[in-house]
DNA sequence: TCTTATCTACGAAAATTTTCGTAATAAAAT
DNA sequence: ATTTTATTACGAAAATTTTCGTAGATAAGA
């Protein structure tokens, strides 16, 4: 089992996330050229963001040659799991039905992955 | 329709909102006894941080006799569809379907409330 | 070789959020 | 009337997060 002392990323260290399990491994420069499609951002202020983040054992990296090749440390589900206990517990006084209610009325979800859902849920109460 | 220009709160501004949604109305000392239940928190924090809800709206409030009287100036649940455009953005990468999916997964769900999805999900594909 | 470009480390500035101390004022209590 | 208590306004300190400038080192190019 994986360690599980979560820290919770700031918003900045999370985008970061984001591109590392997209991309697996990358140096600084590489995810700042992902960051640089959505917003303007400095190199040196992505560098320093990543830094952070390997203090925090957010990331790991490995010296390749001259520079650092960075990899995320913390995986993707169990940080999204516990963001989303956190989201829960924060905006919908802990109800995760109130959640997924007001998502599934919102948002926009297809037939297919409406579908998906109930199967999920019939598998859940047959696993009850 | 209600003003939908919405400013993000800050989570201790979130903490304060859950409280005025739960009572209605409420005084800067009633809203700080109800923060002192879970955590240590100073009148004077308190009060700030209400000052400065009221400069950016998000609360109203009104002169009864000595002190102030302060209501939610935004809605429960267009402030949640908010919050969750935005989470569900940056935490699951727009996709609704897979958080809920790990939501009803994760959380503690109970068979009543896994029908009531099922009924909602049902009454969406009626109206699709 | 010399110049230019790239990457890292470091530190500090800027921006945002949270906390708190102090003073003024008005009500309540003695 | 005097003291005590409770409330607000204000400002600034503290903490956190984000941004960026500069210097040093190494590689690449002329």
């Amino acid at each position: 089992m994986e360690k599980q002392i979560k820290i919770k990323p700031t918003e900045s260290e999370l985008e970061i996330l984001q591109i590392l399990w997209a991309l697996g491994k990358a140096t600084v420069r590489q995810v700042n050229d992902e960051l640089s499609k959505t917003k303007e951002v400095g190199y040196t202020t992505t560098l320093k963001i990543m830094q952070i983040m390997f203090e925090k054992q957010l990331v790991s990296r490995t010296d390749e040659g001259r520079y650092h090749v960075y990899e995320a440390a913390v995986g993707e589900e169990p940080t999204q799991h516990m963001l989303l206990d956190k989201f829960i517990d924060s905006t919908f006084r802990g109800s995760a039905t109130r959640m997924v209610m007001q998502a599934l009325g919102n948002q926009q979800v297809s037939k297919e992955e409406l579908e998906e859902i109930k199967k999920l849920i019939d598998s859940i109460e047959k696993g009850q």
